[in-house]
DNA sequence: CTGAAAGCGCTTACAG
DNA sequence: CTGAAAGCGCTTACAG
């Protein structure tokens, strides 16, 4: 069975080619029984229009890309799925890339999309080299940020929240609660993790609060590397009273290896993590965190996104949207029993 | 800047088109250095495919369309993650579909995929009607389901879980317990969520356990509504003694629900989930389930459809893959104080 | 190993 | 309001 196209609508309804994509495209000037006709003649026939031979053209795919670190995050799909939302309510769909914190992926996932020609592009917290964010922008292809800044380009759209101030939030808290030996949770280097350590390393030398490398751990991605670097860290027998992770999807891991271990939180050890994830409230212990509200940095970003597109004449102004950060206390932390 | 085709690449090579495209896909039959000498000259001028024209005439996407509940529930991100993570292996893109548990929703969706004319669809436990997977079926579209089966066609290719195995478990510890008044917390329809609340009724029935629509929630969907509903049933005094929620997802704001009001899980109410999600086994109590594999049922669809559209004539079996339950005992679950 | 011609199914100017 | 022609940037089938 051949394929139906307009040529066949056209010779079917006795209209020329261009009416029959005036009607497909709902464009003015035509009449309206003219305009039925063909819409009738179109359903007869079933007719779907080619989207390569479409585009071929006009090059509007109405579908974006989102890029993310990794999806098993809830952090990541409450995201999405506020990008998402959005874009559905909007007739876009979009296209997830999962790039498991892989800068290689990212890259790779860059390229696919800027060849399938997708209409733009959300970047979610992922530090990718100049040159392909250059190659985004040479090609026009609207861009919007999520938690990620780029000395290089500091005129790019971004919708950014406050990861330094939540961080010396956190270290002062614990600070506060007479905790010294704080030992941080660090993320995969793609992340933009760095302004994160620095708010915490700020804090512990603004309260002159001696530190080194070993108050790091590698650079962890997920619940089960969470679980293994805590667990070890407590085999070694390293004497610090409180962890900070880089996100509750860590912490969470580690708060099991700490179960797992014989120990209790926040008795033997505090705990803080970072996004409060729905996870949160119910884990073992409520964990104390800092709220980063995930469902709309997505919504948000997907706005901007779409406003970009639709409007490329719009000189939208390259404001960077700053989010601040709210320190929700729950029950993983409590005062040092041996303060220094 | 006009656009560079492979036009310019021939005349600047002095080569025809054919050639210049036979390089560009890697064809037999061009001999080495004027591969070489082309492959330079695209690379000097920067030249890229058009993705349209491209399919215009071969009609190969690399993309394929995932369709889902809700990618805010873990056991969906864990599942998308199988399936990503394999195709991108292949060197594929996913076309990430989240319909919200909404039928309007997924049909849309599944059009947009097929005009996107993607190479292959993975459909993950939604019950769409009839005509759409005809549709399907209709424009030869390789398809692979997770979790849900269509008496209409059953050929279809499934990755399937024993469902109604696993509420048999669940139910039959918890009767083996003394339990009898065990609320059901249901979920959405477009899930294939009968079998699930078939393996629990004939269960009860099996135990002469006199039950009636009381013993069976509205249609939940996500951790908020698992919330809500055991608040109320909690609030109005129902007086059941055990509850089996359709997912963990669900599962966790039961349990969120069940302490907020004071409660306590198991001495007050004991919980069985579904799934076996990360953070039920983190959870306020441990959490109960029937472990579902959730990422390697994803891999294991992806590599079934990536099979289907690279070998279209390999009379694939339409066998399909049933995957067993296990009861994964944790903390949530203990004797009833009251038997009847 | 290489090429000239036709065609994929639409849209874009332009003309009326 | 409507249409004929050219073109988008590739690939296919055929010929040599």
């Amino acid at each position: 069975m051949p394929k139906i196209t307009i040529k066949d609508i056209a010779v079917e309804s006795g209209f020329s080619l261009k009416t029959v994509s005036r009607v497909l495209n709902d464009e003015k000037y035509v009449k309206n029984s003219t305009k039925e006709k063909i819409l009738k003649i179109i359903d007869d026939l079933n007719f779907e229009p080619d989207y390569f031979a479409k585009n071929l053209k006009s090059k509007k795919t109405r579908t974006i890309g989102l890029i993310l670190g990794d999806i098993e995050n809830p952090y990541y799909s409450s995201l999405s799925k506020g990008v998402i939302d959005y874009l559905e309510m909007r007739d876009y769909t979009t296209m997830l890339c999962n790039t498991n914190y892989n800068s290689e992926i990212c890259n790779r996932y860059i390229n696919a999309l800027i060849s399938k020609e997708i209409d733009g592009i959300i970047l979610s917290s992922l530090k990718v080299p100049d040159k392909t964010i250059d190659k985004i922008i040479s090609k026009n292809i609207p861009l919007v940020l999520i938690e990620v800044e780029y000395e290089s380009f500091p005129d790019l759209d971004c919708i950014n929240f406050d990861s330094y101030g939540a961080e010396v939030l956190a270290a002062e808290y614990l600070i506060s609660l007479g905790h010294e030996r704080i030992f941080y949770l660090v993320g995969p280097k793609i992340l933009d993790v760095d302004v994160r350590v620095k708010g915490f390393r700020d804090t512990l030398k603004k309260h002159r609060i001696i530190f080194d490398n070993s108050y790091f751990s590698e650079p962890l991605i997920s619940f089960e590397d969470g679980y293994a670097c805590v667990k070890k860290m407590i085999e070694s027998k390293s004497g610090f009273t409180a962890i900070i992770a880089v996100n509750d999807f860590i912490a969470l891991g580690a708060m099991k290896a700490v179960y797992d271990m014989g120990l209790e939180i926040p008795r033997d050890i505090s705990l803080i993590g970072f996004d409060d994830i729905k996870y949160s409230s119910i884990s073992r212990v409520p964990l104390t965190t800092v709220s980063e509200p995930d469902y709309e940095l997505g919504r948000l970003s997907a706005e901007r996104l779409i406003r970009k597109i639709e409007n490329p004449k719009e000189r939208i102004l390259p404001r960077k949207i700053t989010i601040k950060p709210a320190l929700i206390i729950r029950d993983s932390c409590k005062p040092n029993r041996f303060p220094n």
